[in-house]
DNA sequence: TGTTGTGTCTACCATGTGGTAGAGAAATCT
DNA sequence: AGATTTCTCTACCACATGGTAGACACAACA
């Protein structure tokens, strides 16, 4: 009598991980009880200790998720190597934008992480994260031989700062920006993604490069 | 006998709050217990208990201390608005990078204060910030009439954020920065600092301005 | 139809928590 | 010297937490 028919709902399993995202990322882990997690599942405490028998369990298989889906997004920037130059800064950097602003709990959620956690996310940092740091690096190094790009960058080091700026940034920005009171989260979102990119970019390039490609840009408008 | 003679060591309440910062700064606030603090101290849990009747005072007192720090930083900073340009630049900045990256415990327990209390933070920066983010801003539009600063810039979100990211980055450094394991902590402080003032720097300024302040800083060193 | 595995439940427990009550030592004041 | 204030202590409590044990319902398979 008491169970809900398995409806085609399902997957409590999902649900948990869901609810537990939202929860952590607004509460942080410890704050966060089991039985929290279950009421906002609508379920019982047990019922969550039976998919994950441990907090910690659960809390793996929720930054786990989280990893999983910012695997499908790689592939995307990897594709973006075809292009050159600016198109190629701007199809990345949209990307990671894009993947931290679409879902703000995964900023917020891995900012927690980084700071009740440092040493676990060091090695996930260094086991996902070094093969594109460097692939990305690499071009910088391309565009610094051309010209293109300031010789003052460290390559490393700008990659591994903007995507930091950048989750940080839009984790906290619907805060940060209380001093913009008539914006919505979504403007906010966007506002801020927006200043990190324009930031990004002109910390990257010199100024003579994006003035020619923008007369290029300009020119091809005009084609059309 | 229990009490320990009241040495010049002194001041147990100063003592609670070093104490809670710091392990508020590295646990976050729900997961550091009165019990630990006490630890500590060295002190007995009722001891904590008796400067600070509730856990929730005492989060309130370690956060009145930070900000009344960064009241001492704050006549730095205006005294600077006697230089003009990127002297004036590199003042303000240094000195909000130096604040932070002097002690990260700061920059940490502000930036779990964001995740946990958004709203809270957002009165906070109501009140306390934005006057001087309009002072700045001003500053910035001044630079963008006489063509120094690129006009691009949006004057208050570029200060916010600016603030933002500098106090993020900075508390999330040492855990960022994993792929350079060779570097110390304070290197790894410095190297951030170095670069978040680089991409400042250049995401305010148009190329043609710091070149020529590069030069004039070239000949005044001949001078010399 | 019986058996087995899956999922949800009720009942319970040991532990750690924030917080109260009040005793007692040391310094300070009168 | 006696009174008062300041500070630290021991003892205790109500409560929420993570986690265990085991009953019960349903589906699938033999």
């Amino acid at each position: 009598m008491s169970q809900p028919a398995k409806t085609e709902i399902a997957d409590n399993r999902q649900r948990i991980i869901v609810a537990s995202t939202k929860l952590m990322a607004a509460k942080g882990f410890d704050a966060t009880s089991i039985q929290a997690i279950a009421d906002a599942v609508g379920v019982r405490k047990q019922s969550v200790l039976y998919y994950f028998s441990t907090k910690e369990s659960l809390r793996e298989a929720v930054l786990e998720a989280l990893l999983l889906r910012w695997n499908d997004v790689l592939p995307n920037l990897l594709m973006a190597t075809a292009k050159s130059g600016l198109a190629k800064f701007d199809s990345v950097i949209d990307e990671l934008l894009e993947f931290f602003a679409r879902d703000v709990d995964r900023a917020r959620l891995l900012v927690r992480e980084i700071l009740d956690r440092p040493d676990e996310f060091k090695n996930v940092l260094r086991k996902q994260a070094k093969a594109w740091v460097e692939i990305v690096a690499s071009f910088i190094r391309k565009g610094q031989e051309s010209g293109q790009i300031r010789s003052n960058v460290d390559p490393e080091g700008y990659v591994l700062q903007t995507a930091c700026v950048a989750l940080t940034a839009l984790g906290t920005a619907e805060c940060t920006s209380a001093l913009f009171p008539n914006l919505s989260r979504e403007e906010i979102l966007k506002k801020t993604a927006a200043e990190l990119k324009r930031s990004a970019r002109h910390s990257l390039f010199v100024d003579s490069y994006l003035h020619h490609q923008e007369s290029i840009r300009g020119s091809k408008e005009k084609e059309t």
